[in-house]
DNA sequence: ATCCTGTGCTATACCGATAAAGCAAGGATG
DNA sequence: CATCCTTGCTTTATCGGTATAGCACAGGAT
């Protein structure tokens, strides 16, 4: 029969040895110079608890501490799972910083909204010590944590009154631009995604605002749906050539390499007709196959980085001074620009 | 100041209706019929407890009770990641079959070896109930875990004493056989990885014996490594026809595409001149691109099937009498064969 | 009047740790 | 010789729940 091992309590030892178990507990938690515990005594029940294989019950000190240790994570963006290929580098992130900082790390990502309020509920349950959030700025939960000051970090989407950590993607998009317009281009053509997004709404405002600056015209025919693509791309085609874009700007990589499928299909060019770019900076297993010119967002350090935020709130008590944190992007010139 | 919000207890609520602490309890987990609690009393717990916003500490109740209801995930194969495409269908699993028994899920899977003495020690520390196990049998880990009967199931790989859900990778390696020698293949040319993985060494044993069934000669020219696939068609190209395999056999999707991708290069008509198959059936961003022919393995229903499974010896206290199970595998006939 | 039974709750202990105060014995000090 | 300090532990309370036993009171049976 597999079950639950019997344990080894700080008692056993203390029974074991004829000492009461505060003095065992002094040892083994490091306190024994507080407590002036002899020498010898150290070394008895350091002995003892070597042979029994004792090892402290994390719940117990978890209730006295009233911390878990535990951080949690939640999405609140509806039908994102640990499958989305940034989930995976984000989870990276998530696990590498807990290991950093001595936490370990509870999943809440369901791909559905309730993913939100269980991981609200797990705070409230003294499950775990904070949240990363990842989420829409909108999600009525947000308000809650809010007002009950709840320790929740943001990530990759910025969330009024909390702190946050992301990317930087306003200059990805002003790099997008300027990239495009050292490679020539005048007259870019937006395809964005209307999800409520801080970080995608960044990326598109700063490719705007950048192309105004440097005199690029910036057209947007509405988003490129999965299966749109022939339509979007003869439109683009029967466009007379002076008022043609020479370049698709994709708000993120999967849109982009969908749109390059099909124009490689439908005999256009790339780049040379049309330059087409991406956003997200994704290794794929297919790598080679298209050397997508695209911004590299850096989601397992945001991720990282968040965890360490999380921790230093929880440690300090009070949120360090610089809560909303930009980390650099970088522009990686493909072959499709 | 962020900080864990101030807890209300049931002594809070005890205190607030004048009853004892006992009472409230009682009455909020549901055991008020065995203790006699009038209806009257009853309605005035839950209206204070709703007032209150009274949640239950989950660590306090996890001491008393000896259980977190939280499953841990631990990884053996080093330098596997959270980033790894059949790693996100896992966790994906995991999380399903997680919410469906009603816990959570604790990740240890850290890019290292240490990732399961994490995951033992996190049992041992009563922080987890229970394990998911995905690693090479051979872990020392893995001596301990059965010596001390800790409830661990193992998954995708089997581990000697242990539990496991895996897929049914002997009959995907017959199927695949099938279908080449079917396509009216009769020389295979195996590419194998050496990995401690019981899963991988079944699909390369199911390919040959099956095709050996079949009077199928089967070559094997050793791993393609990433960067040696334009040598190994070389010497595919320098074999003189008669003595050419006509198929490639990958151990893994990953391999068979990029030796898809150099043959491409190089000219080898695919399939016309040389077959390409894959094992794993990993969705892609880049999907379309090559509709590789594959087994595809039920990843996210192995981990869910192992959470269940690990949840019923907890349960139940004794391992159900199918602790070995294989699910289902399927191939997806693509372009490549 | 006494015993018994059912109702409706309270008291106590416990899960396994830690914080804080207490206390006995021995040596130093006045 | 009485007082104080130091050493080396022990005792008690606490974290927030739950399990178990107990107890007061009312009403019916004997």
């Amino acid at each position: 029969m597999l079950s639950t091992p019997k344990l080894v309590t700080i008692q056993n030892i203390a029974d074991e040895l004829s000492v009461s178990k505060m003095t065992v507990s002094a040892v083994l938690s490091g306190k024994a110079t507080d407590l002036r515990i002899s020498a010898s005594t150290q070394e008895r029940v350091r002995t003892a608890a070597n042979r029994l294989g004792y090892r402290p019950n994390e719940v117990a000190r978890a209730l006295r501490r009233k911390s878990t240790k535990i951080l949690g994570f939640a999405t609140g963006h509806n039908g994102l799972t640990t499958s989305d290929p940034w989930m995976a580098q984000i989870l990276g992130g998530l696990q590498d910083g807990c290991r950093e900082v001595g936490h370990d790390l509870l999943l809440h990502c369901h791909a559905n909204e309730t993913s939100v309020e269980i991981a609200y509920n797990a705070v409230l349950d003294g499950r775990v010590d904070g949240i990363i959030y990842y989420g829409p700025p909108g999600h009525p939960m947000t308000e809650r944590i809010r007002e009950q000051r709840l320790p929740v970090v943001a990530i990759v989407d910025e969330v009024p009154g909390l702190p946050c950590i992301a990317a930087d993607d306003t200059s990805g998009g002003h790099l997008l631009a300027e990239h495009l317009h050292e490679r020539g281009h005048r007259h870019l053509l937006y395809a964005p995604q209307l999800m409520d997004s801080s970080s995608v709404l960044n990326r598109e405002a700063a490719v705007i605002e950048r192309a105004a600056a440097l005199q690029m015209e910036v057209s947007n025919w509405g988003k490129v749906t999965a299966g749109s693509e022939q339509t979007f791309l003869n439109r683009w085609l029967q466009t007379p050539l002076e008022r043609r874009p020479t370049a698709i700007v994709a708000w993120d990589d999967e849109t982009a390499i969908r749109v390059w499928r099909t124009a490689r299909t439908m005999g256009i060019q790339v780049p040379r007709d049309l330059a087409i770019t991406g956003f997200d900076g994704l290794p794929t297993q297919l790598e080679g196959i298209c050397d997508l010119s695209t911004i590299v967002v850096p989601w397992g350090d945001v991720a990282c980085k968040g965890i360490h935020t999380l921790h230093s709130i929880l440690t300090s008590g009070t949120p360090p001074e610089q809560t909303q944190l930009r980390l650099p992007i970088a522009l990686r010139a493909g072959d499709t620009t």
